[in-house]
DNA sequence: ACAAATATTATCAAATATGATAACATTATT
DNA sequence: AATAATGTTATCATATTTGATAATATTTGT
């Protein structure tokens, strides 16, 4: 008898990242996931729900939580960054390194 | 006899700033001009034509002038300025402050 | 002054993000 | 345990960005 162990989404993607091709391409957009995780930090640390967010930008708590979510591929546009980190009462920094 | 000064563009902008809502849509995507100042900068002290960046991110010439005019109200998307900083073999770095 | 290289502007179809809504899941509160 | 609050996911119409192309303008080099 065998056991088969099902592979998780952490063993996909440490296998994912093997592929040279594959790891630049998340190594250069792990900008965006970090962004991503300050502003969950934020909010939380000023007591704020995506609710809160939603409303000073004028938009629905989903499309909050579909912002901040690492699981998927949308790739926002700089003006909606702005807007939730002026929510945030805090200004998105911007440069190069 | 009369001497009509026209407004420049330099005196609108200033003019329109007096206005409070407007000066404060204006800061908070100063963001945004700033790293279309900082690609340019970084582009041309490498001797980088717009072609040059437009071929490693797969796109034209016109698109990478339009990318970095500061004359229109265009919100890319953070995938495009993700790529037009890997074309310059830097990353892009986002954080709030 | 001329030619070549580089940059700008406008347009349009295709691709993608956005806002809205609803149904559901998870976490806190009592 | 029940309820309320918060967060997630899916879907779809609308809005906006993108890539492509062409025409024009500006700058650079000879």
């Amino acid at each position: 008898m065998q056991i088969v162990k099902r592979p998780t989404y952490k063993d996909f993607k440490a296998k994912a990242l093997q592929n040279p091709e594959v790891k630049k391409e998340y190594e250069s957009f792990k900008p965006l996931f970090e962004i991503k995780k300050q502003f969950v930090a934020a909010r939380t640390k000023r007591g704020m729900t995506q609710e809160d967010i939603a409303k000073k930008i004028g938009t629905s708590k989903s499309n909050i939580s579909r912002l901040e979510s690492l699981n998927n591929t949308f790739m926002p546009n700089i003006a909606t960054l702005i807007k939730y980190a002026n929510a945030l009462q805090m200004r998105l920094d911007i440069g190069l390194r």
